[in-house]
DNA sequence: GCCAATATGTGAATCGATTCATTTACGGTA
DNA sequence: TACCGTAAATGAATCGATTCACATATTGGC
C-alpha cells in the first residue's frame, strides 16, 4: 500500500511530492518550474505556483546539499571574536559570502590547535565548500596535516604557510611600520623602542622587517634591547611591564612602537604609573586604531588597516576559486596599512637624546 | 551492470559502501560499528575500523542531516557584528553550543527587517534547529509573521515579542539603570539628564523605567526636556548634539545619563569642545564597559553586564528546548547588570544647584 | 486524414547514512 | 542428528530534490 509523504509525515514538512499531487503534476514539472524556466505551460506553471504558496513549500536546502554534493557553506575558523580585528573580518567575509548565496559557519579555536584541526574535520564532515582560515600557530603540523587533507579550498589571512592552499590576503604590516618607524626618525628620534608579538607569524615577521628596514634605508640601527618581543602573548600586561622595564633604562628609549591591539592599554597605564607624559617624555605609535586611540589625551597616533577589507577580501578570493575549475594559481591579496597623525608623537627632548650617536 | 560507488566518483568521497565492500561486511554493520556499539564481534569490529582508516572515511553530515531531518546547526542573526557588544553574544553562543556539538550560522541583518526575514527563511530551508535573534524592530509585522511561520524553536536576546518563542534572555537594565540614577541622586543631583535610544524596544524602555523609579522611590520628578531619547538611532553625533543642548541650556542638568553604547564618544567630544570638565562641571555615567571607559581622563563610571553572558544563556536555554519535548514552557533569563564606579561622577557644584527645587 | 516533428509531462534512479525486518550462523541440549 | 534460541549480519527502503530517458500530447504540413 502506497501512501503520500504527507500522511507519514506527522511534523508536517511539504516535501515536492505534496507540492506535485496538490497541483495535479509530476515531481519532475514541479522542479522545472522552481529551476529551469523551460517548457512549462502559463497553467500549468501557475497551477503549480499556487500549491507552493499554499502549502508554503520551500526546496529543502539539505535535500538539495545532498544532490549537488555542496553545502553552499563556508567556514571562518579564528581565534577569538573579542577581538575586534577578527569580528571585522567575519563581518567582512560574512557581506560578501552572503551576496553570492553561500553562507558562514564560525568556529571560535581558542588559540587551540586541536580544536582547529577538529574544526577542520568537522567542516570536512559538512561538506563546506571553502574555508577563511587564521591559523593560530603558523608552524603547527597537525594542523598543516589536516588542511592538506581537506577536501575544500582554504584562504588564509594575514598567515604564511608552507603547504599549498587557495589563496591569502594580508594587510601590509611591512608598509605601515617602515612609515611609522620612519616618522619617528624623522622627528629625530634615534632611540626607538619596538613592543610587539612573536616571530613565528606572519605579521610579528612583517613588522619586525618594516622596523628594520626603516633603520637601514637612513644608516641606522636599532638598539637591541629595545626589542621587546613575545613569542609567547603580547596583552595589556606585556605591554604595561615591558614599557615599565624600558622607561627605567639608563639612556631610555625616546619613543615607542606598540605593534599589537592589546598593547595600547598597558602602555597608557605603565606610562601613567610612572608619570611619563605623552609625548612630551616619549613619543607613542600603536597599531590598530579604536575609539581608545582616538579619544585618549593625547590622541595617539596609529597604524591603521582594514580588518572588514581582510575579511572580504579574503571571501573574494574564496568565490574565485569556486567559480574557477582546476586551473587556479594561488594569490595573494594584500591590504594597504598607513599611520594616522595625532598628538602623540613630537620630537625627543634635548636631555633624553644625549646618549645617542 | 553495477558499479561501485568509488568507481562513479571520479572526485573521490568514500562512502559508506566503499568502507562496508573494504572490509567485507554490509553497510548496516558498519553502521554498528560506528554507530551503536552493540552485536559486532571483536574480529569484524577491527576490519571495519581497519577499512574506515584506510579510506580515511567519515560519515558525511550531510547524509546524516537528511536522514535525522535535522542540520544540527543554530542561527544567529543580529544586526552588526562591529558591535562589540554582539560580537561576545556571538563568542558566548558558540561555546556553548560547539560543547554540545551544534555549529552556529550567522547572518547580519545591517538592521534591515527584509534581511532578517530573508535569512529566516533561509535558516528554514537549511533545516536549521533553532534561532537565536535579536531583532531590530520589535514590531515589524513581517519579520514576527515569518517567525511564527518558522518550523524552529527561537530564542530572543534582548527584545520582548509579542509571538509565542521559545524563551528570552535579557540584561537586568532596569536594575543597572535604577542604581545608577540612585547613585547619582545620592551624590546630591536633582538635575539629571536621560540620553538614550528609543522606546521602541525593550531595552530602551526597561532603562527608562529604572530612570523614572529612581527618581519616584525618592520622591523626585524628573525635569522632562532633560530626557533626550530618540526612536531612530543613538550614535555618537546623537549623543554630542544633545550633549551640547543640555549644557547650554539655562538650569543646565548637573549630571548625564548616557545609555546606549555609541553614545559616550559623543558625549565626551561635546564636553571637550564646550571645555565641560568631568566630573567638576558635570557627572557622567555611560553604559557598557569598555578600554575607553576605562582609560580616559577622568575614567568613566559604567552600567556593565556580560554579553557573552547573554549568548551563553540563550544557548542554553535553547538547548534545554531542544531536549524538551513539547512539554515546554517559554522562559525568561535575567542577566544582572552592575554599575562600576569610577571617576566621572561628583557632587553637584552649589552654583550649578540653584535652580533645584 | 495521417505522419513527422516538436513540445510537455512523467517517474524511477540518484546522492550517502541509517534502520529494521529478515536471514544466517552458531552453540548447546536431548 | 535434530531442534531451538540467541547472537550477528544483511540489504532494501527511507529521507527530499533533481535529472533524464522515455512516454504522451500537440502542432503543422501535405
Amino acid at each position: 500500500m502506497s501512501v503520500t509523504s504527507s500522511a507519514k509525515n506527522k511534523i508536517n514538512r511539504p516535501t515536492v511530492r505534496d507540492v506535485a499531487s496538490l497541483a495535479g503534476v509530476s515531481v519532475g514539472t514541479v522542479s522545472r518550474v522552481v529551476n529551469r524556466a523551460g517548457n512549462v505551460t502559463p497553467l500549468i506553471r501557475s497551477r503549480v505556483e499556487a500549491a507552493m504558496i499554499s502549502l508554503n513549500w520551500k526546496p529543502s536546502l539539505l535535500a538539495q546539499n545532498m544532490r549537488e554534493q555542496s553545502s553552499r557553506m563556508v567556514g571562518f575558523i579564528f581565534s577569538d571574536l573579542d577581538n575586534p580585528l577578527f569580528a571585522s573580518m567575519v563581518k567582512g567575509a560574512e557581506s560578501v559570502l552572503s551576496k553570492a548565496r553561500y553562507q558562514l559557519i564560525v568556529g571560535s579555536s581558542n588559540d587551540s590547535a586541536e580544536h582547529e584541526r577538529s574544526l577542520i574535520e568537522l567542516f570536512g564532515q559538512r561538506q563546506a565548500d571553502g574555508l577563511i582560515f587564521t591559523m593560530t600557530d603558523e608552524g603547527n603540523p597537525d594542523v598543516l596535516a589536516s588542511l592538506s587533507r581537506a577536501s575544500f579550498p582554504v584562504v588564509m589571512i594575514e598567515r604564511e604557510v608552507t603547504i599549498p592552499i587557495s589563496g591569502k590576503v594580508v594587510a601590509d604590516h611591512y608598509e605601515g611600520t617602515l612609515q611609522a618607524t620612519c616618522y619617528l626618525i624623522g622627528l629625530g628620534h634615534r632611540r626607538i623602542a619596538l613592543i610587539t608579538g612573536g616571530q613565528n607569524n606572519f605579521v610579528g615577521r612583517a613588522r619586525m622587517r618594516g622596523f628594520m628596514q626603516a633603520h637601514s634605508e637612513l644608516g641606522l640601527e636599532p638598539v637591541p634591547h629595545f626589542i621587546r618581543s613575545d613569542d609567547r602573548i603580547a596583552d595589556a600586561a606585556f605591554g604595561h611591564r615591558e614599557t615599565q622595564l624600558l622607561l627605567s633604562m639608563d639612556g631610555r628609549p625616546t619613543a615607542i612602537l606598540a605593534l599589537g591591539r592589546k598593547l595600547l592599554r598597558g602602555v597608557l597605564t605603565a606610562c601613567r604609573a610612572t608619570r611619563t607624559c605623552i609625548p612630551e617624555d616619549i613619543s607613542l605609535i600603536a597599531t590598530n586604531d579604536s575609539e581608545l586611540a582616538e579619544l585618549v589625551q593625547p590622541p595617539v597616533t596609529v597604524i591603521r588597516y582594514s580588518a572588514f577589507d581582510l575579511g572580504c577580501e579574503a571571501a573574494h578570493l574564496l568565490l574565485r576559486r569556486l567559480g574557477a575549475g582546476s586551473d587556479w594559481s594561488p594569490g595573494t591579496i594584500v591590504v594597504p596599512a598607513e599611520i594616522v597623525i595625532r598628538g602623540s608623537c613630537a620630537g625627543p627632548r634635548h636631555g633624553s637624546n644625549e646618549n645617542a650617536l
